[in-house]
RNA sequence: AGGCGCGUGGCUCAGUGGUAGAGCGCUUCCUUGACACGGAAGAGGUCGGUGGUUCAAUUCCACCCGCGCCUACCA
């Protein structure tokens, strides 16, 4: 199942990344021959939504009371077509191969449909209830809340302490505040019972401050002694602590703010004033009256809204709930027992003790864009009827259907949502595609919503449709700007991954979000790195174009024996069949850096850089050309597939130009590891080539030689074995570095004004006196003499250990010894030419 | 308050109980007939600090410092 992107606009960067690992995991599969089905969903976001419409509806000088909630809503439907449509065509745009033939919205029929028959089963087992609690509320949205939904961030803030005066006339209690304003609505003030500062005053009545209220002083535990005073003001309307100790102790409650935060008739002279301005307002009474004994600055934990950022009002209010715990507990079951796999692993911890310490949920939003509560209450007699479809009549007294009122209220957005495995595929019908497609084999999406979202649709799973939802939960990481810093669009540092496209190509995009996406790291995305992979898919497109040029009349590469290629093709075959094992491997980990990376270099700098290079030496040979053009071909071919999960337009377009089987390559078989095809000997003998080669090459680069030149390089084997190896490879040594005469020889003629260097067990002698800057060469010398004598000394150090050599595993001792004997022999030769310079020099 | 994570070359980040890697940036050179969004060769790091375990620690453990994030009913 996709993550249904909410109605509120457009694609953001946030789903490009989810949506990119995504679909690189279905074509995958889909090319491994699985059945895979990746189904597209819009969610309709309830609040979220509804705020948008309400922000349009607002720059036309219009409140949604005005259209009326009918009307409203048939705006918000229009609005959904709109950015819905859109949407959809940007996910088109991505590439992402979804079945859009199962394309699912989570207000469309069937899922409201599903979402009622949960609502309706839940109510039936116990598990919903209705009731006055404190909640949060937003007085900026006009509805409640669930805990998730607010954000809550620790702020600057002020503990006022204000004496609340002895009725009888003594100086009474100083309670410590961070909320002046809510004393309006105070019913009591609670003390420890074993405070011995404040014990004499339990149960004697005190004065409310502003408005001369009698309340009593009372005595509950959960009173803290060493904060503030050790006395607490009580408003059971307006905390939820306090809310708590008002049932306990049977306080009355008295709500002193509206819906909107302003506060009512129970204000006294504060009605009518804004919750803030009242609080100022109060602090400067207090003051005047000598109430405010004095106030201490403190850092406050506030409430925001997720929405809309307002400071979220605890409020007392009538709204629906979902038990969580019994639900709570299987869900827990199946991450204990393994049944439902976190990956990264570490989101396991944070899944249980979320799952352990879970809370009732606030289910019922007072919105007009959502699932209406499927309640309806008679005029009549009050009775309830929560029913999956509109009652026709009264159940208790009989009244018709027009005495039937539906609750208002709508289904926190989620509610639906946490039904998408199984709504989506027709449940509570048994269909073929519930049977066939429940479970999912894995769900993906960002670590923000694994308690919205996540938690939720395991344990709505488990509950109706009988199983978990999915065994494995990949969460990815949340993207953020180059910087590391959080994107968002207050700090201008926000980016639409549709500009992204139109500046780099879908491909650039879809790489680099898929080669950041290091498991368990929020990739920092910036333009340069979009720049880099862009340029790959450039380097794939010329690689490719060269290839076809060359391949006029080649023939197909199946029809080749390989076993009998020279070095480089059996090498650049072995090296492929490797990149595909470590792809498969990367994918199966969901290490989507690592197969984007280790394609990445494969293509770069192996095949490019050496095969395609090499491939222009064999061209003109009668034999080996078209033998080369063969694994060329070969290469490439499998290598568009292994890269097309990821990079889906711009392998389809050269497989295309491309001899082949089957209609796309979508569908052609994703390459397997073929451990048989490895070939060991091959990869050593062409690293040590590619070593030869590299060390030719940085001797010119250090000298500076002219370029154009083409030098003569000698090589001095001792060795029959190195001599027979360097002589069978010298027409690719010497195509590879640019060289003229290239000599293989025993024994050295030695000749003055010649550069050594040691490497891979012989000596390469250039003959270029008076070409290269004798001063320079000694310097750099001497450099490599010292670095070979920091790891010389390092090494004998841990050698001359006993505890080293009798601990340490044999292999690494081994190892040490033979590299010992490596640089010893590698110094002698450095120390040698040092010499012979020194000489020159003079 | 609790939990999680991070601190590796200029920047952004991988990684590992036994000679430190990438991309970009930087330096030098090269317009050779796929590609200058290119090629070749380089420079650059006491792997946050202090202890401990170990023959051996950037890698494991403890603590500390700095920085994020999440969860939380301390007025």
């Amino acid at each position: 199942m996709i993550p249904p992107p909410n109605v509120t606009g457009s694609l953001h960067i946030g789903h490009a990344f989810t949506l990119t690992l995504q679909d690189v995991i279905v074509r995958w599969k889909r090319m491994s021959g699985l059945d895979t089905l990746w189904l597209p969903g819009l969610d309709h976001a309830g609040i979220a939504t509804q705020m948008v419409v309400e922000r349009q509806l607002a720059k036309e000088g219009k409140r949604k009371e005005d259209l009326g909630r009918e009307e409203f809503e048939a705006r918000v439907w229009r609005w959904k077509e709109e950015s819905g449509g859109k949407i959809l065509k940007q996910l088109r745009i991505m590439g992402y191969s979804l079945d859009w033939t199962r394309e699912r919205f989570t207000m469309d029929p069937g899922m409201s449909r599903a979402v009622r028959e949960v609502f309706v089963r839940l109510w039936e087992q116990g598990l919903i209830y209705r009731g006055y609690y404190i909640v949060n509320w937003c007085p900026r949205c006009v509805t409640a809340l669930s805990d998730l939904e607010v954000e809550t961030e620790t702020e600057a803030g002020s503990l006022w302490y204000i004496r609340y005066p002895e009725k009888a006339g003594g100086p009474g209690i100083v309670v410590a505040t961070t909320r002046p304003e809510t004393l309006l609505g105070d019913t009591a003030v609670a003390v420890h019972p074993d405070d011995e500062r404040h014990r004499h005053l339990i149960g004697r009545p005190v004065l409310l401050p502003v408005l001369g209220r009698e309340i009593p002083v009372v005595a509950d535990e959960f009173v803290d002694p060493k904060f503030g005073t050790g006395a607490v003001k009580i408003t059971p309307a307006h905390d939820p602590n306090d809310f708590a100790a008002g049932q306990r102790l049977g306080l009355p409650s008295i709500t002193i703010m509206d819906e909107r935060a302003v506060l009512n008739e129970n204000a006294g002279p504060y009605q009518g004033q804004d919750r803030f301005e009242a609080r100022k307002g109060i602090v400067a009474q207090l003051e005047k009256e000598g109430l405010l004994v004095k106030t201490e600055p403190h850092a406050v934990p506030l409430g925001h809204c997720q929405r809309c950022g307002t400071i979220v009002e605890p409020r007392l209010s009538r709204q629906w709930f979902v038990k969580m715990a019994p639900l709570a507990a299987p869900a827990l079951a199946a991450g204990e027992d393994g049944r439902i796999r976190f990956v990264p692993e570490s989101w396991t911890k944070t899944y249980f003790e979320w799952m352990r310490n879970i809370r009732d949920w606030c289910i019922s939003r007072q919105l007009w864009w959502g699932h209406r509560i499927p309640a309806w209450t008679c005029a009549k007699c009050e009775e309830m009827t929560v029913a999956r479809e509109a009652p026709a009549k009264c159940p208790k007294c009989g009244a018709g259907p027009a005495d039937l009122r539906q609750e208002t209220d709508v289904l926190d957005t989620w509610f639906s949502s946490g039904l998408f495995p199984f709504s989506t595929l027709g449940w509570p019908d048994q269909t073929t595609d519930l049977a066939r497609y429940y479970p999912n084999d894995v769900m993906m999406t960002g670590y923000d919503i694994l308690f919205f979202w996540v938690a939720r649709m395991i344990m709505l799973g488990m509950r109706f449709a009988g199983d978990i939802p999915f065994p494995v939960v990949f969460l990815n990481g949340l993207v953020r700007d180059e910087h590391g810093k959080k994107m968002s669009k207050t700090r201008g540092n926000d980016v639409d991954p549709l500009d992204l496209v139109a500046r780099h190509g879908v491909d650039a995009v879809r790489l680099t979000l898929t080669a950041l996406a290091a498991p368990g790291t929020n990739p920092a995305l910036g333009e340069p790195r979009l720049a880099g992979y862009r340029a790959f898919i450039n380097k794939l497109w010329n690689a490719s174009r060269f290839l076809l040029m060359n391949l006029e009349g080649g023939p197909r590469a199946a029809s080749y024996d390989f076993s009998s290629l020279p070095l480089p093709g059996r090498w650049i075959l072995s090296r492929q069949q490797d990149v595909a094992r470590r792809v498969d491997e990367a994918l199966r980990e969901f290490r989507f850096d690592q197969a984007a990376g280790d394609l990445y270099h494969f293509v770069w700098d192996e095949f490019c850089d050496w095969y395609i290079e090499i491939a222009k030496l064999y061209f003109p040979d009668p034999v080996e050309g078209p033998r080369t053009r063969a694994v060329l071909l070969e290469v490439l071919e499998k290598t568009l597939r292994l890269l097309h999960p990821v990079i889906p337009y711009v392998t389809e377009e050269i497989w295309q130009r491309l001899p082949h089987e089957g209609p796309s390559i979508m569908v052609a078989p994703f390459p397997r590891p073929e451990p048989g095809k490895s070939d060991v000997e091959a990869e050593a003998a062409m690293e040590r080539v590619m070593r030869l080669v590299t060390a030719i090459r940085t001797l010119r680069a250090t000298y500076e030689v002219d370029r154009k030149r083409r030098i003569d390089v000698t090589v001095v084997a001792p060795a029959a074995a190195d001599a027979g190896f360097i002589r069978a490879h010298a027409a690719l040594v010497r195509h590879l570095a640019g060289l003229g005469a290239f000599e293989v020889m025993a024994v050295a003629v030695e000749q003055p004004g010649t550069l050594r260097q040691p490497v891979e067990g012989v000596e390469l002698r250039v003959a270029m006196a008076g070409l290269f800057d004798v001063a320079a060469e000694k310097g750099r010398l001497a450099r490599e003499l010292a670095k070979i004598d920091e790891e010389l000394g390092s090494l004998r150090r841990k050698l001359e250990n006993p505890q080293f050599v009798e601990r340490a595993k044999p292999e690494v001792v081994a190892q040490a010894r033979q590299r010992v004997d490596e640089l010893e022999a590698k110094r002698a030769k450095v120390a040698a030419t040092l010499r012979e310079l020194e000489g020159l020099a003079t």
